[in-house]
DNA sequence: TTATTAATTAGAATAAGTCTAATTATAAAA
DNA sequence: TTTTATAATTAGACTTATTCTAATTAATAA
């Protein structure tokens, strides 16, 4: 079945959460927020509906930790995961040229520039009175 | 319960399967091969095995999609995942001080220098007459 | 209108991994 | 040695994230 492409309520309703979130819910708490916000659809839409819009464009899906996370901003940009608490926050500093090349003469890959996970520990983590 | 730490023939053979495997195999995956070598053990013999020998240092555990996968190469690398196949590579190219502390700048946190995860797409399937 | 097909739905199915309670193995103490 | 304590293994139930399926609803085109 070709897909039309409708900005269907309950795509709009998804995609209104996710633009609202800054800390790149899951599916679980995408459906959490739809909940408080008085919409609840069935799973299958919930998933079809992120598969959708990572498709065409409009968010990007993050493959990190045991559930995939989503983030509104679609700009060229990485991503670092605290290994403590798990959030997971941008990284806007671009990979250095030379340490690209570098990498893609070693392993013959064609790097993608974008997708990049790093791991450390965040500023509140790192607190001491926590 | 604390553990004693002995080498139990399980807990041998799963290391032995990793050792032997350097395409960084997920836990269904080193049953399989258990399983040829003519060794069966328990689901939770295995993730128990696995969660011990990474927290003892033996292996390495990568979170990389939707399994996690064993590397018996415990020094210092990075890796690096094909978008279209799947597979996994070792990226030993380390990454430029100044742009590491550029990231810690950035986003506060203290990078884990270890924990590096870049996508691309590898030689194969990028070879023309696949 | 009617036909066609896209989108949604509820719920079953799958896959990775954890947990539990019972059993087996091992090492230390008596 | 035998007993005791406890670590490791086992089978299988359970959880969580996600996909699949078949039926229904909605929307567009003829």
């Amino acid at each position: 079945m070709k897909p039309k492409g409708l900005l269907t309520p309950q795509r709009k309703a998804i995609l209104d959460v996710i633009c609202a979130s800054s800390d790149h819910p899951t599916a679980a708490e995408i459906m959490d927020r739809l909940r408080k916000r008085g919409s609840q659809f069935a799973y299958g839409t919930v998933y079809n509906t992120l598969k959708y819009l990572t498709e065409t464009g409009q968010i990007q899906e993050l493959r990190v930790g045991e559930a995939c996370r989503y983030d509104a901003r679609t700009e060229h940009h990485h991503h670092i995961q605290c290994t403590a608490c798990g959030r997971v926050d941008e990284v806007f500093a671009p990979i250095p040229n030379e340490w690209a090349e570098e990498v893609a003469r070693e392993t013959g890959y064609l790097l993608d520039q974008d997708q990049l996970l790093l791991k450390g520990v965040c500023a509140s983590c790192r607190a001491p009175t926590s």
